[in-house]
DNA sequence: AATGCCTCCCGTCAGGTCCA
DNA sequence: TGGACCTGACGGGAGGCATT
């Protein structure tokens, strides 16, 4: 399992914590945006804590994922690996019995 | 050094699934 | 049925490498 731990923090986040996460609600933020047209009236800065903390755990959520996502495909990869070479195993065993009964 | 291409990683969004 | 969670898709930044 030759998965690389190096989850630290890099540019990105800060980068597009500046571009995005502070992103104003009238550029219709999905979910939390809209919800406040059917439902009671809520303080503004309710509406950004829910949508940061949401953006939060997604961000959270999507790390988790392709981590679960690289592990697997990892084991894919030697699960390949390990049956092409029992495959070749097989085919010279296999060339060895048809050339030792060929030979009567 | 500048440029283009590729690969990796990230954050976000949208849509699906699950569960109280 | 609404909220929480999961994941594919998308766009963008960064680093490495070859070419000019």
């Amino acid at each position: 399992m030759a998965v690389t731990g190096d989850d630290t923090e890099t540019a990105a986040t800060g980068d597009m914590s500046a571009y995005q996460l502070h992103t104003p609600a009238s550029s219709l933020p999905q979910g939390v945006g809209m919800a406040h047209l059917h439902g009671p009236q809520k303080p503004p800065e309710v509406i950004t804590q829910k949508r940061e903390l949401r953006l939060m755990k997604n961000r959270e959520a999507a790390k988790a994922c392709r981590q679960r996502k690289k592990s697997y495909m990892s084991c894919l990869e030697a699960s390949v690996a390990r049956l092409e070479e029992e495959n070749k195993k097989l085919r010279a065993r296999l060339q060895c019995f048809q050339n030792t009964y060929s030979l009567q």
